[in-house]
RNA sequence: GACCCCAUGGUGUAGUGGUCAGCACUCCACCCUUUCACGGUGGCAGCACGGGUUCGAAUCCCGUUGGGGUCGCCA
């Protein structure tokens, strides 16, 4: 085979169904996939489920599903309908036991490996062994007191190294990209690849991403979940674009760029060889930027979802016009779907919930009164537009001695029952002459 | 503890011998403004330390310190 030829690279990324998708596993993943697409090569995903105690199918649907949240796909692997794609499986390891089981028994017969208690134990060489790495450079370990290792365990399953080495070499795999706590290990799989007869892939270890106390990003730790900046209301663009960032950067004063720039820009030998920590206020930002910024029919299916997850809106809603001129308006304000949901609350429901505070201070008798003196007015603004409803309430505050501001605040809070919100005009706007009336009339004329 | 990796503001980074050390997030002030947010202007804050090499080091070398990782019949 030639297909681990320089110019078209074979690379994987290889989970441990855990039940989740870590932060740093997923960034993993993308600066896999960022080389395969960029190289014009193969991006494999491998499973690696060995540890048949804690993998459930739910674990497995985890990694899909948040992968492809990501925008990942792989070209090799098994795919969420059950088929699989690529000559190289089965891409589960749990399936790959009879191959494990050929390659144990070579090393045997080499006698690079024996059988000690029931367990097999890899020989370990016991000399220098040069780890050749793009990012950190060459890197030396001196083995001579390395112990020999478990590579099958007495219950006769693999254990990690060998399984690791075997499906590397038998899928072809040109370069591995993983993490750097993975370094360590690496001269062990030097060993069984030479062993092997076999020449190692190349080798590219990236930094960690640490959490904000410094120390490796653990499942412990929180925001260490891809589903958890699912579930906030994160964009997959905005989360994928900060991700990028950690380790790696596209240079020019810029950190905001598209999934194409980055592909033709991604260098291996341009990763840094630091840790990172993980920044939320900046993903924050940045998801800002995305929501505020995206094509509204882009971002328009993402609302969409949130607004049925938060039960806001069923599969039946067809008001779409009003949905996304309310989108438009809350999206300025606000930095995650969790935050919009927030927003969108009062705008699509009429039953408005005021509390006692705000009651007294904006809605008390001279607020009502306030609000009494423009409600003609809004009656006959036509168009129902922000234009001509901004010259309405400002004739109006001049020709009353008022200040605009005492007509604004009591509005927003006399139509959503909130003191913060999104400007007011286009508010009035987009929930339309009839909702405007309605709710003012419910609460000037109804409550007493 | 041993081995390995790393070291530019609080955080992410640009910078590869000669820059007033740039950018972004955060924070502060002011401006804009109907709230909030955006935007604008300005500000605080950095080359860990010590030796070399060099006419000249953030940039090269060594050491120290500091941080991180790995030392499983987990992956």
């Amino acid at each position: 085979m030639t297909s681990t030829t320089p110019s078209h690279p074979r690379v994987r990324f290889a989970p441990s169904p855990t039940g989740y998708l870590h932060v740093g596993g997923a960034r993993t993943a993308l600066f896999n996939w960022l080389y395969a697409r960029h190289t014009n090569g193969t991006f494999i995903l491998r499973i690696e489920d060995t540890d048949a105690s804690r993998n459930t199918p739910q674990a497995l649907s985890v990694i899909f599903e948040n992968l492809r949240w990501l925008g990942l796909d792989w070209d090799e692997g098994p795919l969420p309908d059950g088929r699989t794609i690529g000559p190289f499986g089965p891409y589960f390891q749990s399936q790959r036991k009879d191959i494990y089981e050929a390659y144990c028994k070579k090393l045997i017969d080499k006698e690079m490996a024996y059988i000690k208690e029931g367990a097999v134990l890899f020989r370990m060489p016991r000399k220098r062994i040069i780890v050749p790495d793009i990012i950190c450079g060459d890197i030396y370990f001196d083995c001579t007191l390395e112990k020999d290792f478990v590579i099958r365990r007495k219950d006769g399953s693999f254990v990690f190294h060998l399984v690791n080495v075997v499906d590397d070499c038998e899928m072809k795999i040109s370069h591995v990209i993983r993490g750097e706590d993975h370094l360590s290990n690496t001269p062990k799989h030097i060993a069984i690849f030479e062993s092997l007869g076999i020449k190692p892939p190349l080798y590219a270890h990236i930094p960690l991403i640490l959490n904000p106390e410094g120390s490796k990003m653990s499942k412990r730790d929180k925001g260490s979940s891809v589903q958890e900046y699912i579930d906030e209301g994160y964009l997959p663009k905005a989360f994928r674009n900060y991700l990028c960032l950690l380790g790696w950067s596209i240079k020019e004063n810029r950190e905001i760029f598209d999934i194409e720039e980055a592909i033709a820009k991604f260098d291996l030998t341009q990763i840094h060889r630091s840790n990172a920590r993980f920044n939320r206020q900046k993903l924050l930002w940045i998801n800002g930027e995305y929501m505020r910024t995206m094509p509204l029919d882009e971002l328009f299916p993402h609302a969409l979802s949130w607004l049925k997850k938060a039960g806001l809106i069923d599969d039946h809603y067809d008001n779409i016009p009003f949905l996304k001129g309310a989108i438009a308006i809350v999206r300025e304000k606000v930095k995650t779907g969790k935050e919009l949901i927030d927003w969108m609350k009062p705008l699509l429901s009429d039953q408005i919930e005021y509390n006692e505070a705000v009651l007294q201070q904006y809605l008390d008798n001279e607020g009502k009164n306030i609000l009494k003196e423009a409600f003609p007015y809004l009656e006959k603004v036509s168009p129902f537009q922000a234009k001509e409803l901004e010259e309405t309430i400002k004739s109006l505050a001049m020709k009353n001695g008022r200040k605009t501001a005492d007509y604004i605040h009591r509005l927003r809070v006399a139509l959503t029952g909130r003191t913060v919100g999104p400007s007011l005009y286009p508010m009035l706007e987009v929930l339309g002459k009839e909702k405007v009336l309605y709710r003012l009339h419910k609460v000037l004329f109804e409550h007493e």
